[in-house]
DNA sequence: ACAATCACTTGATACAGGTCAATAAGCAGA
DNA sequence: TCTGCTTATTGACCTGTATCAAGTGATTGT
């Protein structure tokens, strides 16, 4: 108990740094993860440029909504959101969750129009980037091109690693590939890869997973009773990386 | 039985005509939906300088393999390919079937290294785009620019569309939106909507869309039955659109 | 501080689709 | 044309996860 609260502490004052309206992608902390990844100084001052900082969003709001005109893509600089499409017959799809130093909306550019939905599922803040100028910039700076084409294809992998998730794997190894995963990307952003708050509600997560609530929950109650993971509510501690890798490969 | 020759025959001679080595984009009949789309003719023959055509590839020979170091991306000009990743334990997942007019390899940008492999399921002839040339090329053209970019947005909104199917929908949906989706991609290619033949075997449509090859041979089946599709071994006619579109989402 | 609502857990039961098995129909090579 | 091999179909049975149901624990707004 004690423990997680020094984690949150931990994570809140990281998270306030960022919170500061005046962060330019120069001193953003997320620089070396982000957008400006592969550019030099001064090419990040123009970067900079058009990028726009809003104020921060609160929980359960929307940058966008599926079926909105596209004219931006976002960066998360702080908190965390997810991404769904609503389907046909109106239940919803959640396609994504997206950490700090990740960027949303690719998917808004093949016809644009938003394909999916975002929202914060806490207290968020994003980095505008309109589409047009980072289109006009990209062009200048080949590598910012670069970088951005490898970001798109980066989100066809990670989606085609959820189809196969989706299409191969038990509940057990869905949940723990998605908790090695938030290790994962924790690490890049250096924060503990083995304890974490969940923003995410167990039914984005089997929403997400192509799993009911109620799976999911048993599934860490059982991950719990074999001591893999400490589960505390939205409070995850993994106790056994390795078996959790194992498990997530399928128990080979 | 007659009918299905016939198919073949108008299959066979369309696709026979872009068998032409010495075809360029400008008389390509693909280029109203391949690269070229949204290109001016002058810009075109741009396009056109950097584009290799090789000889035809045999059936199951691969274009790329899961790991290849990346240099191209590949637009298809007749046939039709699979592309799929060999999870850690050896089993195969097909990520997508491509058609005349598609491009492959998008998804080994992100890591200059092929992301999946890409196989031929019948004869079929395809164009390398060396991808520093189509970089180069798209900084000059911002319409090409653009246009690539929405070509990879596509691969994603497709990708999530699958990750819907294979979350929500019941193994009768699935089957029916594959077969829908063939019926839309043949449209824009001007073949038959309701008569094809599959270049897939059942395994590789079980795979994609997280079946066994036992339950899609049963859904195809009961399709029959209802009347919706005449199923002839890999020949497929669609006798009911409207019910196999209600049948696809979620029958509503 | 208190409802009232919402999120999560746990148990009992049902069913879609997987697995195993046997057969039939295509197809490639001799 | 025959042979052997691969692919597809069909049936019987089994299992993992959904569904339904009940209860407990969080969180929110007043």
């Amino acid at each position: 108990m004690d423990n997680n609260l020094v984690v949150h502490e931990q994570l809140a004052s990281v998270q306030r740094c960022s919170h500061d309206y005046q962060v330019s992608c120069g001193n953003c902390r997320l620089a070396s993860i982000c957008l400006p990844l592969a550019l030099e100084n001064e090419d990040i001052n123009k970067l900079d440029d058009i990028i726009q900082r809003g104020k921060p969003l609160q929980k359960n709001e929307h940058i966008y909504r599926e079926g909105d005109e596209f004219n931006s893509v976002f960066a998360v600089r702080s908190g965390t959101l997810k991404a769904y499409k609503t389907t046909d017959d109106g239940r919803e799809q959640v396609t994504g969750f997206y950490f700090p130093g990740e960027i949303l909306a690719l998917d808004g550019i093949s016809a644009d129009i938003h394909a999916s939905s975002a929202m914060a599922l806490e207290t968020a803040s994003i980095c505008e980037i309109p589409f047009d100028a980072l289109e006009k910039l990209s062009s200048a700076l080949p590598s910012l091109q670069r970088h951005f084409l490898q970001l798109m294809s980066r989100e066809i992998t990670e989606d085609q690693q959820l189809i196969t998730l989706l299409s191969k794997n038990t509940a057990e190894e869905r949940v723990a590939a998605l908790m090695l995963g938030i290790s994962t990307r924790n690490t890049r952003r250096r924060l503990s890869p083995t304890q974490f708050r969940l923003a995410m509600s167990r039914l984005d997560i089997g929403n997400y997973l192509g799993l009911t609530v109620e799976t999911v929950s048993r599934v860490f109650s059982r991950m719990q009773k074999l001591e893999i993971l400490r589960v505390d509510n939205k409070e995850i501690e993994i106790l056994d990386t390795e078996r959790l890798r194992t498990m997530a490969s399928l128990g080979s």
